[in-house]
DNA sequence: ATGGTAGCCACGCTA
C-alpha cells in the first residue's frame, strides 16, 4: 500500500497537476496539505472519477488539509485536539480497514513558526505539544498509524543544502527539533530514516531566488511511523522530478510502501 | 538589511 504526503500549495492552482501524478504515481492514500480551500469549494469530483475517496478540512486562503483514499473511509476526525479556540485546519485523521485490520492515517500541516519574536513561534511549539500529547494517546491503541505531513521541522543539520540559512529560522530552532524528537522518542519511526543512508534528500525549495536550480532545498515532509506500521515498512521514495513540472508546488510528494492490504 | 516568488482573492497576509 503507497500512502503519500504532498504539500499541494493550493488546491485550485494545482489541480492539473495533481490529477495527473495521481495518474503516475498511483497511490492508495493522499495526505495533502495546504489546500487553501474551504471544504465546497475542493475539486473532489475530478478526483473522485479517478477512483479516490475525498475528505477534506478547509479553511478560507490558508492552510488546509485533505486525504484521498481509494479505500472507504470507515471514520474521519477533523483538528488536533487539544486547544477548542485554535480555528486553524491543520489536522486530519483517517480510519481504515485492511486485512489486518485498522489503519490510521493523519495529514498535519504544522505551524510556520516564523517570524521568531512573535507569537507565531510559540503557537507553533504549543501545537506540537497538542500533537505529542494525541499521538501518545494513540500509540496505547498499539495500531498502525501513519503521521503524515508538512511538519515545518528540519530535523537535522544534514537535512538542510545550506544549513547555517536556517539558524534564525522556526523550522530550525533547537525547541522545533527537541519537539521533533520528543514526537520520535514515543515510539515512531520517521520512514525516511530507515532507508539507506542517503544526504542531500530534499522535499522542498523556495520559489526564491532559484532555489531549485541551485539545490538550495530543505527536508520537511516527512512520515511517522507507529511501531506496528515500521514493521510493515517497505520502501521510500521522494518524488524529486514533480518539482519540475510547469506551475509546481514548492513542495513534491513523499511517498511510503508498506505491506497492508485493504481489506 | 533587503528582496527575491507564489497563492488566494481582492489587499495584505502567509510562507
Amino acid at each position: 500500500m503507497k500512502i503519500v504526503t504532498w504539500n499541494i500549495n493550493g488546491i485550485k492552482a494545482r489541480i492539473e497537476n495533481l490529477l495527473i501524478w495521481l495518474k503516475e504515481s498511483d497511490p492508495d492514500i493522499v495526505c495533502l496539505q495546504e489546500i487553501k480551500s474551504v471544504d465546497e469549494q475542493f475539486p473532489r469530483l475530478e478526483i473522485e472519477a479517478l477512483g479516490y475517496n475525498v475528505e477534506t478540512h478547509g479553511q478560507k486562503g490558508f492552510n488546509g488539509v485533505a486525504i484521498l483514499s481509494k479505500l472507504p473511509f470507515d471514520e474521519v476526525n477533523r483538528g488536533l485536539p487539544g486547544d477548542d479556540s485554535d480555528e486553524q485546519a491543520r489536522f486530519i485523521e483517517g480510519v481504515f480497514s485492511t486485512e489486518k485490520g485498522v489503519l490510521r492515517v493523519v495529514s498535519l500541516y504544522l505551524p510556520n513558526g516564523n517570524p521568531l519574536g512573535t507569537e507565531k513561534f510559540p503557537y507553533k511549539l504549543s501545537w506540537m505539544a497538542r500533537l505529542e500529547a494525541w499521538a501518545k494517546e494513540r500509540l496505547a491503541l498499539e495500531e498502525p498509524l501513519v503521521l503524515a505531513g508538512d511538519y515545518n521541522v528540519i530535523p537535522e543539520a544534514a537535512d538542510a543544502r545550506f544549513p547555517q540559512q536556517w539558524v534564525n529560522d522556526a523550522l530550525f530552532q533547537p525547541e522545533t527539533r527537541q519537539a521533533f524528537r520528543r514526537l520520535e522518542h514515543l515510539g515512531f519511526t520517521e520512514a525516511l530514516r530507515m532507508a539507506s543512508d542517503s544526504p542531500e534528500i530534499y522535499t522542498f525549495w523556495d520559489y526564491q531566488a532559484g532555489a531549485w536550480q541551485k539545490n538550495n532545498g530543505i527536508r520537511i515532509d516527512h512520515l511517522m511511523l507507529s511501531p506496528e506500521a515500521a514493521d510493515r515498512f517497505s520502501s521510500i521514495s521522494v518524488e524529486k522530478h514533480v518539482r519540475a513540472w510547469e506551475k509546481p508546488s514548492d513542495h513534491v510528494p513523499v511517498a511510503v510502501e508498506l505491506a497492508f492490504v485493504p481489506a
